[in-house]
DNA sequence: CGCTCGTTTGAGGATGGTCAAGGCTGGTGG
DNA sequence: CCACCAGCCTTGACCATCCTCAAACGAGCG
């Protein structure tokens, strides 16, 4: 796999010409997935953490699918005020945007691996085959399903509905009752809208009224889940 | 035009009848763009102020495009809360989900007439034509990049500055200084994640700061454009 | 062992919510 | 044409939630 400079930002040269050589010599192969296709068309690359992915006002030049780690996607107002937009893990896709340039900035939480495909390649693939086209709208459509709930989140809860909710989200990604977060306490403030203090006492309360236990502080067992989904509204 | 029964919800029978004639006797024809073929395909019908459009759970059937009016897209949490996903107005398109259910209510904020389309017939024209798809999909990306605004601004934003981004997104819809607001302070305070109050009380604030005119409470002037930019962060 | 970064806890304050009352406006009917 | 009513909007007083500022704590690492 290829390692990529930590000067930072998207794939270095020689990158890009591994990718451009994939996305050439494989798009006259017969029908398959998206999911094939992206895995025959990308190369993988590491990013370490805190390390930009793309940023926003760039152009969409790749798309990426996240292979192990975790990624933020967010946008930072111009006093500094950043809203997360989400959290994007294994098998995820991220930078598939429907314009030519990212809306938002994409980081690495933790050291994570992506495959990177070039966006005109899988573009040109979707005009020609119908089912490809149908799949990156579902990723859009399924984006958009996430951020709309997210807003109701962020616009009718409070601090400790915003938190359940939070725990329930990732329980259901990690397919498990044992959660352990790749992001900061600062990373799930600027998700939902709170302060980093305020998630911090919000994780406190519920670990006093039992609803989680508390190993470690990037370690949440979910003890009462009824109880946060009463939380979640 | 057809004009709705009053007891409300989507097409009476009646009006189903006439779009599925309208989407069986265009699909032979040569290539057009979207909007021409939601014209073709398309039967215009009435809504009743506060008059359902679809709901929240149901079959997504149809699709819409606002012809005149206002329509608030919006959903309920068990306690009632509501949270306003967007207003839409002339000229936009509703109900493009997709998955075959909706995941939100529509509701006519005033007496609107839409023109319905079924949602079947257009897939069908995607499948073989991929600007048809390609345009499908960039309405759902033009939807998801307004959600993702509004999430900077129920996440991150104070009342004030939130009340600037509402009235630069309503002036800019209206390509004018001078706003009709079709919605009541309600919607507004719903759509914001606040309450009607404190959007009254900075409607008021925003007035007695010369920021913007209230020569009646639903029409507003914006009297300083820069103030309330600057406000939009 | 001691440092650093991230997290927790505490005290006090501001923003927006709640509850309550009064005002304006447009529509209806006398 | 005016009076009344209903719905919507505004304003006020008080209060709760969450934010701010500050300090201490603790886990991981050289």
């Amino acid at each position: 796999m290829l390692t990529q400079s930590e000067s930072g930002k998207i794939p270095a040269p020689p990158f890009i010409r591994t990718i451009e050589r994939n996305a050439a010599s494989k798009t006259t192969d017969q029908r398959r997935s998206l999911d094939e296709i992206l895995e025959l068309m990308g190369a993988k690359i590491e990013y370490d953490r805190n390390n930009e992915i793309y940023g926003e006002g760039e152009s969409a030049e790749f798309i990426y699918k996240v292979v192990s780690g975790a990624v933020r996607v967010y946008k930072i107002l111009d006093d500094g005020r950043r809203q997360i937009n989400g959290f994007y893990l294994p098998g995820d896709i991220i930078g598939i945007e429907a314009s030519s340039e990212h809306h938002f900035s994409a980081e690495a939480v933790v050291k994570s691996r992506l495959l990177v495909i070039k966006r005109s390649a899988v573009l040109t693939l979707a005009a020609r085959q119908s089912e490809i086209a149908s799949e990156l709208w579902s990723i859009t459509a399924r984006e958009l399903d996430h951020v709309q709930n997210l807003m109701i989140t962020l616009g009718r809860k409070n601090a400790l509905e915003r938190v359940a909710a939070f725990l329930l989200e990732m329980a259901k990604r990690a397919r498990s009752f044992t959660i352990e977060l790749p992001m900061s306490r600062q990373d799930i403030a600027d998700y939902l809208g709170l302060t980093i203090e305020t998630v911090s006492r919000t994780f406190t309360q519920l670990e006093n009224e039992q609803a989680i236990e508390l190993p470690a502080s990037r370690r949440v067992v979910l003890r009462n889940r009824n109880l946060l989904s009463r939380l979640n509204a």
